[in-house]
DNA sequence: GTGGCATATCGAGATATCTCGATGTATTAA
DNA sequence: TTAATACATCGAGATATCTCGATATGCCAC
């Protein structure tokens, strides 16, 4: 324990700023609360969160280049996972600091 | 504890994303980090964030108008400060999360 | 092979953000 | 009041995101 108060480096704060920027979406998130469940095939993660199959898609996808997520085929259907440990952290983050303002 | 891994609700998810969107800049996340230090002028800020002053102002603004700062003038200066409990736990959680993929 | 389902990608228009200079407002000193 | 300093706001061009329909690919059943 150094000091008190951590100051980051410009570096890191860039990188979270990017996953951030990932992360900040509604349906983004829903994804990944889903993907916290469990696997699931594109088209009941698309039921899921009420939104198109190809933008689902896009989302997924987008999520997978950076490494939060993974997929696997199974027959016609593709299984998306969660890779990145971040993720369930960051939405444990969430569920602690952006429900409600209590103290 | 209901569930091991709880379904967060899209309104609360809605207003994270947003949360989170405004806190996906790596300067806005400097400013944060700077200001878990103390109270600062715009000045400084802009200084220690190497942003020019207006820059600087704009994104104090922002974070103002969602209720994550707060600001108080002191003669010809005005100095912000964090008021939303938020912000350290969400620049706690990158600390964490966001700097390296060790699990 | 063909047809159909699930997933993925592409392109364009709409929308939102970023960035910067220029201008406006508040406060203090003279 | 005038000048100077600190902060705030505005507007426009550049850039990035979102959203949607159209189209492409991969796989299975036939």
């Amino acid at each position: 324990m150094a000091k008190q108060i951590d100051i980051i480096p410009d570096e890191m704060l860039a990188q979270a700023a990017d996953c951030l920027k990932v992360m900040a979406h509604p349906i983004r998130l829903k994804l990944v609360n889903m993907l916290m469940q469990g696997e699931f095939p594109v088209r009941e993660l698309s039921e899921m969160c009420d939104c198109s199959p190809n933008q689902t898609c896009e989302h997924l996808r987008l999520m997978k280049s950076c490494g939060f997520l993974s997929s696997e085929r199974k027959g016609r259907q593709v299984f998306y996972k969660i890779l990145s440990p971040r993720l369930p952290k960051l939405l444990k983050c969430i569920g602690e600091t952006c429900g409600k303002e209590n103290e």
